[in-house]
Parts: structure tokens; sequence; C-alpha cells
DNA sequence: TACGATGCCTCGTCGTTCTAGGCATCAAGC
DNA sequence: GCTTGATGCCTAGAACGACGAGGCATCGTA
């Protein structure tokens, strides 16, 4: 089967997080298992690219965080999707859907 | 209509500058243009983001670059794809198909 | 004569991902 | 008891590439 590889182009891991974050409040870790399941084991988002990016996906405002109380009760913080969280996901993948359509079109050039 | 927007991720240029040159050899400034006219006006390429990136397609020797005349009698330094070019521009689509294969999964899944 | 289009280039900035580390807790196996 | 792997958080530094802004020359046209 396909490796859990595939190195994310810049600009991509935004939206995974906010669509990941968007079916429900979730942590850091879950996060990044939840996007490598929702993309059936072919994306694996790196601690290092994740932490850093949930601090600047906060600070704009698109998520906010709580510490709670996971299942198994460890403490973890948990990260919701805010109003501007939601927009921004519909803006990003608006332009994930430009930019594969142009891509598209110079593919079928002639 | 649409206007010539659309930031590229990074990682993306190559694969269009290849793919553009795919159809004949071309010089740097008329690469912009045949990117642009493919994309249907979608895409705009930077001057300040193709001349280096043109460099570093040509030291992975992806592309060899020739001084020649234009059909108007100018200077300009024409570019053609190597095979090994013609390999890497096979290699980045696939990489982006992949990519934008698990994006759609990631957007499809609940 | 001036300006826009064509043609080439460089520099510095910025944003983002990654590698590699560090730390703590917990369950399971030896 | 001890070790190991999974779970959970974080940081620092390196690397990379797209972009804006600038510079330069030539040509056609108004």
């Amino acid at each position: 089967m396909s490796q859990v590889k595939a190195d994310l182009l810049q600009g991509t891991l935004d939206m995974l997080i906010l669509r990941a974050v968007s079916l429900g409040p979730l942590h850091g870790y879950g996060i990044i298992q939840r996007i490598r399941q929702m993309s059936e084991e072919m994306l694996n988002v790196e601690q290092g690219s994740l932490y850093p990016a949930l601090y600047r996906i906060e600070q704009r405002d698109w998520l906010t965080s709580e510490w709670d109380t996971n299942e198994t009760g460890r403490r973890a913080k948990f990260y919701s999707l805010t109003r501007a969280g939601r927009r921004q996901l519909k803006i990003e993948e608006e332009s994930w859907d430009r930019l594969a359509l142009a891509i598209a079109k110079v593919r079928q050039a002639t």
C-alpha cells in the first residue's frame, strides 16, 4: 500500500488542520491521527510541523484551545474551530480548488 | 473573469515550468506568457520567481539553455527539456496527483 | 521623446515545513 | 522493578522556495 509519506506542499497544512477540527474539537496529537485516518494513511503530519501551525492558527483566531481531559483521563489541549476559522477553511478550500483547476488546465493545454 | 492571480503553492512552479517547456523550447519571458495562456489567465508567474527557478532547474539538469534569436530578432535564452526533465515532470505530476487525491479524501471524510 | 512591452538578472524578506531534540505520563511485557 | 512504546506537549534551527523591488538593455509606437 502507499506508505504514509507525501510531503505536504507549503500552504496546505492549515487547511487540513481546520478540516480535521471541523469534525469536532480535538487535541494536537489527535489531529495528526485524524488526518492520517481521513486521508487513508496517505498523509502524515509531523509534530514539528503541527504544533507551530496550531500556535499560528490560534493567533489568527481561527481556533481556540482549552485544556481538558480525554476519554482515557489524560490532560490534553483541545482545539475548536471558531466562526472565523470556518470562514477561513472555506477560503482555503476555494483557493485550493482554483489552483487545482488552473493546474489541470495547464496540463490539458496543447 | 477571474483575474490573473492565484498565489502558487511552494513546489508547484517547477512542474508548471517543465510542463510549459515540454511543448517546445522557450525563453524565460515566454514561459511566463505560456503558463498564463495555458491556465486561461488564472496563473501569473512573477519574474522574481521564474528566473531563480530556471537557474535551479538547469542546475539539476532538467533543462538546458541556449542563447538564440526569437522570431522578432531579439536575443533570448531558450530552454529545452532534457530526458531527465521529462522524467522529473512525470514524477512531479504523479506527486501532485497523490496529494490532490489525499486532500480530496480528507475533504470527503465524515 | 517618452513610454510600455520585451527580455535578462539579483537581492533580501518572509512564511512554512521539517529534523532533531527535550520532557512527562501511562500501560504492557519481561 | 525496569524498559519500551504510545500518548501528549513543546522548542530551536535549518532549509527551501515564492515574492516584491530593484537594476539594466532594446525595441516599437505615440
